[in-house]
DNA sequence: TCACTGACCGTGG
DNA sequence: ACCACGGCCAGTG
């Protein structure tokens, strides 16, 4: 019985952190993205779950890339402060006004 | 142990 | 055009 793998929650869990770290820098995604690249198994709820459990993974997942459906900022209030996500994305040279990305659709990365 | 919630999204009335 | 609801999995009270 070598390893039958405890393990089998995670195992979704940690294909969506393996996807956001995929994301290029300056590109954002969608939580329904993801969960749609997984597989429809895993709704977009899920996705921001494994988000909220994602500052004990390793590597840290770059969460700040991830955005809802309408490009807006929603997970900022969960970042160490309500501005840390938009300095983040700022830094990557996409512009934010109002907690909402603009070129929204520019900067969209659809996962692999 | 049971029930509700959560960084969402799509559809229906 | 706006409001309400269901769905998926795990964690928490």
């Amino acid at each position: 019985m070598s390893k039958e793998i405890i393990i089998r929650n995670i195992d979704w869990i940690e294909k969506i952190y393996d996807i956001v770290r995929k994301i290029p820098k300056g590109k954002v995604t969608s939580y329904g993205a993801i969960a749609e690249a997984i597989g429809t198994k895993t709704t977009a709820r899920m996705v921001g779950w494994a988000m909220n459990a994602s500052h004990i993974a390793i590597p840290k997942v770059p969460a700040h890339r991830v955005v809802n459906r309408n490009g807006l900022l929603t997970g900022r209030h969960h970042f160490a402060t309500p501005t840390l996500m938009q300095e983040l994305l700022e830094a990557e040279k996409i512009e934010i006004i109002d907690n909402q990305i603009i070129n929204f659709e520019k900067h969209f990365w659809k996962p692999q």
